[in-house]
DNA sequence: TCGTAGGGACGAACGGCGTTCGTCAACGAA
DNA sequence: TTCGTTGACGAACGCCGTTCGTCCCTACGA
């Protein structure tokens, strides 16, 4: 191989034709930079994620990406899929339909904060991605197969996947929130934010908000994840009531 | 009145000291940059609401909002809490708990939709201004005297309201997308987006995708405020079966 | 082997954004 | 009357997403 710089960064002589730099074309592709905008996603969270950040991160200009990507949001939409394909899901099995959509609940869930702040990008796309459909086919799937009428089941899926993605939504704005503010620890966070909100609720005249005053711990107590469960139960055992004969 | 030019554009003698330009200070104050901000998110929508328009609006530069307003996430969160000061509340009447909650839900998600997309601006912001304890005592209070747990009902309360804010942010999405696209009207811009989600559906490998395909229109079907109602009758059916007693 | 058409890479720029800095004029208090 | 404070504001900083036009490598047909 003939290289236009030495290793040790010896010009070559200028009468000596460059016949082929190493890497003529970068080697760009749309894995690539999808790759790349996952790393930071992980990394730095979705406000650090711009298509100039992507293309330095690639030793390259922003105007490189679009030849593989339409736009920003495309970009988000590949990215969310992509965290999607993430969630791994059992054999279906009708009869156990409301255990597996919990497992399944918690499982998306859990992907999904699992990678920073992505569900931020989530609720903003229209989701049409491979492990989208993969996903949908599966709960839906579950719900028909199990005796609900199609039309119902849909409208029971989409409102199931509403409260996932709104309460991972919810949780990374917390976390953009906390990268923000400096915290490196969700507790540390967290407690720093409820003191806040406490202070803030036992501030209020008593007479005019009793209840929210009287109970201000109890506003503030419940972590997350009890919480997103607490919500998840109440919509299951809805689904539960409506499903005919069982 | 006497002006440093003249309205046909000649300029004033330069020895004529200009004594008082006609508005020596302009009467910012925060009540006025609020009202403008919400005029420009009801007209316009959110993506067009920025400092600079504010300001432009307002006939001064975007630094001069920043003595009244800390930054644009204040705007947003003053911008929210006065669409929330719109919700009408009844008079407290734990008996009917379930009624109220659910003429709350509805009074709250038409009050979200009412105003173009600032459920885009709810869901990133603390809500701590006045009219939100102002509902929040009311839901919360409703549960509690009607002998839920504080604890659980502080809970209850918190999935109802990120199922209400999730409803309508994404149904301000989908208004965004709407005035992107130019659409002026909801209906059309319905139809357009369910054809191509069908299309999108119909084209997928059947034996693959065997249930989302062959239901692609029960799928598209519902509209809006009919997933909306059904959802929330979920999660307050679910409320009633751990209420104490009753 | 040559000529050429196509397409990816990319520098530069456009028009936006939120926010900050420094200046200046008006006002209230001393 | 003087002076310190404060709001208004022009200008600028450093970002952003995206587009345009150019260059040159590559593949292909002759």
């Amino acid at each position: 191989m003939v290289d236009r710089k030495g290793a040790d960064g010896v010009p070559a002589p200028p009468w000596r034709k460059t016949r082929k730099p190493v890497q003529p074309r970068r080697q760009l592709s749309q894995d690539l930079i999808v790759e790349t905008g996952m790393r930071i996603l992980d990394a730095e969270g979705l406000d650090a994620l711009s298509m100039r950040r992507v293309a330095q991160e690639l030793d390259t200009g922003p105007a490189s990406l679009y030849a593989h990507v339409a736009n920003k949001e495309e970009l988000l939409e590949l990215l969310y899929d992509r965290v999607l394909g993430e969630i791994v899901l059992p054999e279906r099995d009708p009869g156990r339909w409301k255990e597996q959509l919990r497992a399944y609940a918690l499982e998306a869930h859990r992907v999904l904060g699992a990678h920073g702040d992505v569900a931020r990008a989530a609720l903003a796309t229209i989701p049409t991605g491979e492990n989208s459909v993969r996903a949908g086919e599966f709960v839906y799937g579950l719900l028909v197969e199990a005796g609900m009428p199609p039309r119902e089941a849909a409208i029971a899926i989409d409102r199931l996947s509403l409260y996932i993605v709104g309460d991972a939504y919810e949780g990374s704005l917390h976390y953009a929130r906390m990268r923000a503010a400096g915290y490196d620890n969700r507790e540390d966070y967290f407690n720093a934010f409820s003191d806040q909100i406490s202070a803030y609720y036992r501030a209020l005249p008593a007479e005019q908000f009793p209840h929210v005053t009287e109970h201000v711990d109890d506003l503030v107590d419940a972590e997350g994840e009890e919480r997103f469960r607490y919500g998840l139960d109440l919509i299951l055992d809805g689904i539960e009531a409506r499903m005919p004969e069982g």
